[in-house]
DNA sequence: TATGTTAATGAAAAGGTATTCATAATTTAG
DNA sequence: CTAAATTATGAATACCTTTTCATTAACATA
């Protein structure tokens, strides 16, 4: 027998169970008082007819939806942010909360994508590896709907964002190649202008500076092509440099193939290669990539627990917080001498 | 100044406009007659008041949504997955589906979650990488939600279904070994019961049966990790495999890297190697992996394109299709001698 | 100008639930 | 065993739209 669409209705279990609407919803939603003894026969008349509350009807009057909207952009070419989607929406489903899912390009405007959102009636909105305009985000606040981002902030904007300290990893990037008595370090950018990769960046060259270290610069898109051409680029010259750092670990590995296999380098010796991520395949043995791991899980973490929380209490102020990432040594960056050196070598996950 | 959720609503536009909340609809979905004069009107207030209309409310009395709910597994592990989900993500907004995710373990029970989808009336479930029970396929279908898998298939369901012609891609790749000549072909299977996997070796193995070649067999999880300590073992031994054909590219990445840096074989001269998918990865030039492309973005559109036939035509039969891979032919494995092999090599994406 | 068509409008109903309120049934206390 | 307090129930209402239906305005035709 062939049913048109979820017609079943609680009215019609109320009927079957010989009791009034009302009832039914009792017995389903946990609130109210209900006797075991029509509960039961509410479930069994449910289980009967095949009834599910429908959701739509019910957020109407309740005003809730239990969804939540994620915006993700980045996702096939940066290993990275497919495990944040994947964190994320196993966290959000563990919580009871709905993901409606948006990817979009990392350059792309938001603009057409929030009033979906608002549309459906999405409690909260989460946003990484995508850029949120700081209106938008004000209006999404404004309306009650808090936002939440990983890896992205809007200065000055009422929003919750958890980003993982770029800055000070960009730092930690510089004082391990010059301890390692690299002479001509470099940078490979990302060609748009994250907030990451320019935090990276700078944290980078202020050590650099401070040591009186000049440091040359190239721009790639944030794909392991291009990075493999910019650093055919960059290490072809007749001044190459002895150190790149990368704006991401997707980026170090094209580095590190075009440097070993397109023009036959040995790594570390020749030239030192440094990403940001800890994707899992920098962990590969043909690749040993040292770098620096963010700690997604906090930032996953983190960034549910205070959309919820927001959404629960919707007058308190959005939460924001740098998360120190941990700089993960491997095979592909020269080492300072000396035992003492002072450079931790970190776990594999 | 500070709004309690989105409370404004048609009735508070149409007090604002001067019309009737009838007019205000008939104003935002583009159909029934309305003078320019009065949607001016009606639009002008809804921008002064931020009005957004409620896919809830409309949803209840359209029976429609534009939603469907989208689950897949082994989002983290295998890059063609991350990049099929990306794909169909991408194609759903682009046709103006919302999407509701839920990723699972590919050995997880779906039974928590299809009533999830159902309450939320998403009007078509996409399932890739995770496995239905006939049951519960047979249930959705029976409720007028039409479910559309892609390389998974239920026997017997009434469902839509795209696969990959695993079966054809593991002869393919059995008779390209034979052909080079290999004398002691293994297969890596992933250690979960999936049809592709099953399908693959099945392939395989007629052919080499037909050939009276026997062959090796190991197990792992269809991780690099696993596929690393498979290889080790199944080339550790006194009697080793020449060639690997393991279930998919992630694992042989792994089985490559063992080979390589973990046992100093060389590839393919010593051992040929692989694998299944063609995800971005195989392409690198550490790895060059000669594999079995998947015709991902056919998968992707068909069954997108078939599910939201289906919705709109509920009285559609389901479609079923068998979809060829395609030899991507590159240096991880012993090729034919003699120019006119035959072998046809697929040009990178 | 009168008449017949078409377009535009508003009132009202419907969609499926949660919740309030009043009433009935049950339990507890005295 | 009655009074009081508690618990369970049902009727009615509200949530916010879209859509039907009846009515009115605008327009074209004769």
């Amino acid at each position: 027998m062939k049913h048109s669409r979820n017609s079943v209705t609680s009215i019609e279990v109320a009927k079957l169970a010989g009791v009034s609407q009302s009832s039914v919803s009792r017995a389903f939603s946990h609130e109210g008082p209900v006797s075991v003894k029509t509960r039961r026969k509410v479930l069994d008349a449910a289980r009967k007819l095949g009834y599910q509350p429908n959701a739509m009807a019910r957020s109407l009057i309740t005003r809730r939806t239990s969804m939540v909207g994620m915006v993700i952009a980045n996702v096939h070419n940066n290993p990275f942010y497919t495990e944040v989607l994947d964190l994320l929406s196993r966290k959000f489903q563990k919580l009871g909360q709905k993901v409606m899912l948006f990817i979009v390009n990392r350059d792309q405007n938001l603009d057409d994508i929030l009033p979906q959102l608002l549309e459906y009636q999405v409690e909260g909105i989460l946003v990484t590896a995508a850029t949120l305009s700081s209106t938008m985000a004000e209006e999404c606040e404004r309306w009650g709907r808090p936002v939440a981002m990983i890896n992205r902030y809007v200065p000055g904007v009422h929003a919750s964002w958890f980003c993982c300290a770029n800055y000070e990893g960009g730092k930690m990037v510089a004082k391990l190649l010059l301890d390692a008595n690299h002479q001509r370090p470099a940078f490979l950018a990302g060609s748009e202008d994250t907030t990451t990769s320019i935090d990276r960046e700078r944290g980078f060259m202020e050590i650099l500076n401070q040591e009186k270290v000049e440091a040359l610069r190239e721009i790639g898109e944030y794909t392991y092509q291009d990075a493999y051409n910019a650093a055919i680029r960059l290490l072809d010259r007749k001044d190459p440099p002895d150190a790149i750092f990368c704006a991401n670990d997707i980026m170090a590995l094209g580095v590190m193939d075009a440097a070993k296999n397109g023009l036959g380098l040995k790594i570390p010796e020749e030239v030192s290669i440094i990403g940001f991520d800890d994707i899992p395949m920098s962990s590969w043995s043909s690749y040993s990539l040292t770098t620096v791991r963010q700690p997604i899980q906090r930032m996953v973490d983190a960034s549910v627990e205070e959309l919820l929380n927001r959404i629960e209490n919707p007058e308190r102020e959005p939460l924001q917080e740098v998360i120190p990432g941990e700089l993960v040594i491997r095979g592909s960056a020269r080492m300072p001498g000396g035992l003492s050196s002072g450079w931790v070598i970190s776990q594999d996950r």
